[in-house]
RNA sequence: CGGGGCGUAGCGCAGCCCGGUAGCGCACCUGCUUUGGGAGCAGGGGGUCGCCGGUUCGAAUCCGGCCGCCCCGACCA
């Protein structure tokens, strides 16, 4: 490096003037939250930017999430009754129109395809941007008596949203999710079936993403539009952001009566079916990096982990090295066999401390060294990401019980993953019942805070503007006590979650 | 679309004010030595400086226009 002359500075003054971690590229992420979670992305090789605006490559690491996270909710799916169906990516325009409060809702962020085939098509076609009418146009032919009650559809597919602004993950122009469409013979067989997959959710983010979670029913402005009723999970970020991560919805009539969808009951009289859908998106990817993340970039909960267990060798030159090599072989052999997703990582080309960087910016929950020393006192070690540094660090016999023991860690890991998440959640909730604390307190502390709410759709948007934090939902699970709305004064025994959000 | 910032090698940036053959760190390639927390030394490859136009003998640098990205709002899973 040329002498530092003048004002010119190193990058290491640079790096640590931007409080940034050069070995790892990663900026911290009380430094810039927002850049921390591009650094992350990048640096974990999650996603790339893509060519077009606001879209973005999914990535082989970044998609093996995604498919974890679709392999632990269908799974659900199946158990609950539903089915999986593809329905098509183009929908006539008309079909949105049908249902007034889902067109105003959707159509400036609707993509229109005009021409096909090189001319100008005689109806537009729109890219979905969610399925309601095309598969509600569907159930109306496949819907005829009470006997065709209840129909239980998922589809995996991708859907398009023309949005203004775009985060990696968070929001995208196109992304992937699951759709969940039912129809139902009575309202309260459906509104059953929005809170069973409200449930749903809820057990795959706290047992498989380990992202504590609240249930809870949207308020009027920030419902789905054509529902009746909204509901979702929500989860704090690590910068005390709120972030929905599921949302599921009754929509009581509103469709059936726009596609006409009716059956006849055994009185043999017509009806509208009850219906509700529901989806988890790619948001929830983003969702797991910053429940989860830390200044050394991603961890992963076990559940979701496409690693699961990465094995370093260490040698020191050729005579050590086929030994260790072996002994790694075998393990990962007998971890692999146990049903343990794992990794030897026996590139010659990095050293050691290059692939424990290497696997902790990528979350791998476990890493397991074996080098000379452990060989000679047949044992290994165990290093897990959910501690910092050398605390996470210690010694496993090597013997028959190692699968096992792994595998307990490895619970053990997503169990302190989640109580680290719910730790920070429950240390970052306020309680408040006068607006002008709740105002000065989301500015100077953030988090989530809990208040009276019995607010008008006015007075919500007074909130918003005034504070940029919104009612993220009211809790299905609530004290039963009563107190003054925190924004309009009035009794009310409803409590509501508010907070800034993604 | 409004306010702020930024486009120079794969990534992060300096150079621009004051025009004169494009640089630094990391990454990459080759060789030797290495390997228990991002190895060392030596050598090497890579950039029409976002795009278009103007001024000039000469433009990364000055002027005009356009495009894109990031942050903060409005919209939203």
């Amino acid at each position: 490096m040329k002498p530092n002359t003048g004002t010119r500075q190193t990058p290491a003054m640079l790096a640590c003037l931007e409080g940034r971690n050069m070995a790892e590229n990663i900026t911290s992420p009380r430094t810039d939250y927002a850049r921390w979670y591009q650094d992350v992305i990048r640096e974990a090789e999650l996603a790339d930017k893509a060519p077009v605006r606001g879209c973005m490559v999914i990535r082989p690491y970044g998609y093996a999430i995604w498919e974890a996270i679709r392999a632990g909710l269908d799974r659900r799916f199946r158990e609950t009754g539903h089915e999986n169906a593809y329905f098509p990516l183009f929908i006539p325009k008309s079909f949105i129109d049908k249902e007034s409060e889902h067109v105003e809702g959707f159509a400036p962020e609707l993509a229109v395809v005009t021409h096909g085939g090189g001319r100008e098509l005689e109806e537009p076609l729109i890219v979905r941007p969610t399925s309601e009418t095309i598969i509600n146009y569907m159930f109306a032919k496949w819907v005829q008596s009470y006997r065709d009650l209840p129909l239980l559809i998922n589809q995996w597919a991708n859907v398009v949203r023309w949005e203004l602004r775009t985060r990696p993950f968070l929001r995208t122009t196109e992304f992937l999710w699951q759709e969940g469409h039912t129809a139902h013979a009575s309202k309260q067989e459906a509104v059953e079936e929005a809170l069973r997959m409200l449930r749903v959710y809820e057990s795959f983010a706290v047992e498989d993403a380990a992202i504590p979670v609240i249930p809870g029913i949207k308020t009027e402005r920030e419902k789905f539009p054509g529902a009746v009723d909204s509901y979702s999970i929500e989860a704090m970020m690590g910068n005390g952001w709120a972030l929905q991560a599921g949302t599921s919805h009754y929509l009581g009539t509103n469709f059936a009566r726009a596609f006409n969808i009716q059956f006849l009951n055994e009185a043999n009289e017509l009806e509208y079916v009850h219906q509700t859908s529901w989806g988890v998106s790619t948001r929830m990817v983003g969702a797991v990096i910053m429940a989860h993340g830390d200044e050394h970039g991603l961890r992963l909960p076990p559940g979701l982990a496409p690693i699961q267990v990465v094995v370093v060798p260490i040698w020191r030159g050729d005579d050590t090295r086929a030994a260790v090599l072996e002994e790694c072989q075998r393990l990962r052999a007998r971890l692999a066999e146990d049903g343990l997703r794992v990794r030897l990582d026996d590139r010659d080309t990095q050293s050691p401390g290059f692939k424990f960087n290497y696997w902790e910016v990528r979350g791998v929950p476990l890493r397991i060294e074996i080098g000379p020393r452990d060989l000679e006192s047949g044992s290994v070690t165990a290093a897990r990401r959910s501690r910092p540094g050398s605390e996470g660090k210690h010694s496993l016999p090597l013997d028959e019980g190692i699968a096992a023991g792994i595998r307990r860690i490895l619970d053990e890991i997503q169990a302190e993953l989640y109580d680290q998440a719910l730790e920070r959640r429950e240390g970052w909730t306020t309680e408040v019942s006068d607006y002008a604390e709740l105002s000065r307190l989301i500015e100077e502390k953030g988090g989530f805070f809990r208040c009276y709410w019995d607010g008008s759709r006015e007075d919500e948007e007074r909130l918003q503007e005034e504070t940029k934090a919104t009612v993220r939902c009211i809790p299905i699970d609530q004290p039963g006590t009563s107190g003054r709305c925190v924004v309009s004064g009035r009794e009310t025994d409803r409590i509501a979650v508010i907070a800034r959000a993604y």
